[in-house]
DNA sequence: ACGAAAGCCGAGCAAATCAGTAGGAAATAA
DNA sequence: TTATTTCCTACTGATTTGCTCGGCTTTCGT
């Protein structure tokens, strides 16, 4: 049951574009350095992002990356589900297209995993960069009346 | 963020042993052949439960294995901590030993991978092989009434 | 027109994990 | 004593993970 760091590292530069949204294209080693992540690897997740449409490349000189709609619009889930594939602990239970299973009907454990799967969509799909971008926002507040 | 054989073998076995629970021991190769698991690697697995104390083996011919307690208090939740190790989309929120993370404080992602956690955690431990007894029981019902 | 700064692309690769196999030793009921 | 069963260790092929490497193309600034 872990992410790989595909997802990770994912929400993590999409979160970094968020923060950057209208102020132009950011490379993506600048992304790579503030973030700890490989920008070699980086390139190879982003260019799912890109294919996806959640973002889009701008190239050249001064180019970079930008988000492709705005944070709001955009859910940690969208993120995962592009770079991990589709939110399900077990394949008998994927979102997209569920692998056949003859017992399916009579099969107890599918209705846990079933659950499992809606809850973690539920979670992700609530959160979106722009809430991600309040709550950094109030995370710094409450880091600066501690410094007072 | 899959679930392994592991887990899934795991469960099925421990829902198999609830379903006899109260009948002796329940040998390995029963449970395998019912559920469709390779016996030898099944062994492996339920190894784990033992030394977890979740099952307890009887030796020698007629020996299987039983539920080391009742049905209700066991939930999915204990069998795929034991298999899986602690439920955790990443380390850094890990259940038992969170690994350290300097950022930890200021960190958006991580809050994110928290609440995946805990509605995971919640989703797993709030099923007991009981729940699924009675569950099973449910379906068997309405597939009677549908052959009326 | 040129060079530096960027994105784009495909190949390769070491390590880890997964999902088993294989083979036998020890215990026990009949 | 024999068949049945658990217990244990080691090995293995396939896949995934998390990268690295090298080169090509596009574009901005001068």
């Amino acid at each position: 049951m872990k992410l790989s760091t595909k997802g990770r590292y994912g929400v993590k530069a999409m979160f970094d574009l968020a923060q950057n949204y209208g102020s132009g294209p950011i490379p993506l080693n600048t992304i790579a350095r503030r973030n700890n992540i490989s920008e070699h690897y980086l390139e190879q997740l982003i260019a799912v992002l890109r294919k996806a449409g959640l973002v889009k490349s701008v190239r050249g000189a001064q180019g970079g990356y930008i988000l492709n709609k705005s944070p709001e619009t955009i859910t940690v889930g969208d993120i995962i589900r592009v770079l991990e594939g589709p939110i399900a602990p077990v394949d008998c239970v994927n979102e997209d297209e569920p692998e056949h299973c003859e017992n399916a009907d009579f099969c107890i454990t599918r209705n846990i995993w079933a659950k499992v799967r809606d809850s973690v969509a539920q979670v992700l799909d609530s959160i979106t960069l722009k809430d991600m971008l309040e709550e950094s926002k109030n995370l710094q507040e409450q880091s600066y009346m501690y410094y007072i």
